[in-house]
DNA sequence: TTGAGATTGAGAACAAATCTCAATCGTGGC
DNA sequence: GCCACGATTGAGATTTGTTCTCAATCTCAA
């Protein structure tokens, strides 16, 4: 009995990014390289596990939690535990792959950042949507702010919450 | 099992101001008005607890998170339940009272609105210090953002994650 | 190939927030 | 002022997202 929550996020184009045809040794992806040389660099192994949810990961080209993740990997028979998901995101996103935004909801969703750029997001409250953008302007106001305050940002995190042109 | 006696009476309004040459009942403040209109319209009662929640929480002009709240009050002998304070928060953020901030922290936090401008955080990931801006630029660039995308914004979250000048 | 040490999975443990329900209160009508 | 009744309360139970535990298993450098 685990959730049954919402947030079904906008379609994705899953972007094959999968493999091609298996016969030879499938040119490593950019991500997998990174992953790799990460877990290598820090002494951890690069495990089965490991590697089924990074590939999984870009497959998703959208929001997700972990626990639609989860079931979406059991459906494909996928066998890796919660826990394993749970301990390899933040290894994700400490080597730059992944993302974690924290929203006003309660869970916390994540979103693949490799190769793409930094955005902020619009969240739907009726249908759960989220939008993305990406403001140079504000991105610079804020970096404006931080240094006259002499505060050293390191993240932030916008979210604009409203009703979206399909709900309102 | 209620528990033995509760509710041992006294002191609704009287918030101790020692009224200036006060003969008269003192006026009730602008808050305490707006929460009471508040109830009223809602056709819900004006309990104890409620108020004293309500003036605990505009004794407080930073932010604050539930159990530190309840446990300050605990301490002043005020005795009302974590419960009421759950349930009473969000009365009075709906009646614009009080804010929620939902950090990228694991909890949320609150902090009183009423008279005060909108503004947004900047949080030390050292000292857990929480410091206030309000950029117009900023926000009129959302606006901006929202109108054209159609979207109707209800409310948004801006917060910078780093370390203040005295962390760094 | 091998063994030290990292990793895994399943479920227990946590923690924040919400719910349950009997006891109790607040309020409008008398 | 008193009543009745629906709203509210507190304490503890429950839910839910996340983290931890530990025996079994796997990885990889030597």
């Amino acid at each position: 009995m685990r959730k049954t929550k919402r947030r079904e996020g906008g379609k994705t184009d899953n972007r094959g990014t999968a493999g091609p045809s298996s016969r030879r040794p499938v040119p490593e992806t950019d991500y997998e390289a990174v992953f790799r040389d990460f877990l290598q660099a820090r002494g951890l192994k690069l495990t089965r596990e490991r590697m089924v949810i990074l590939e999984e990961v870009f497959k998703h080209d959208d929001h997700f939690d972990i626990d639609e993740f989860h079931m979406k990997m059991r459906k494909k028979g996928l066998k890796v535990s919660r826990a394993s998901i749970y301990r390899t995101l933040p290894l994700l996103q400490e080597c730059g792959l992944v993302d974690e935004v924290k929203t006003t909801e309660r869970q916390a969703f994540y979103e693949h950042i490799h190769g793409r750029r930094h955005h902020d997001h619009l969240v739907c409250l009726s249908c759960g949507k989220v939008m993305e953008f990406y403001s140079p302007a504000i991105e610079r106001l804020q970096e404006e702010i931080c240094r006259r305050r002499r505060f050293k940002s390191l993240r932030h995190v916008l979210e604009i919450q409203g009703h979206c042109k399909d709900c309102a």
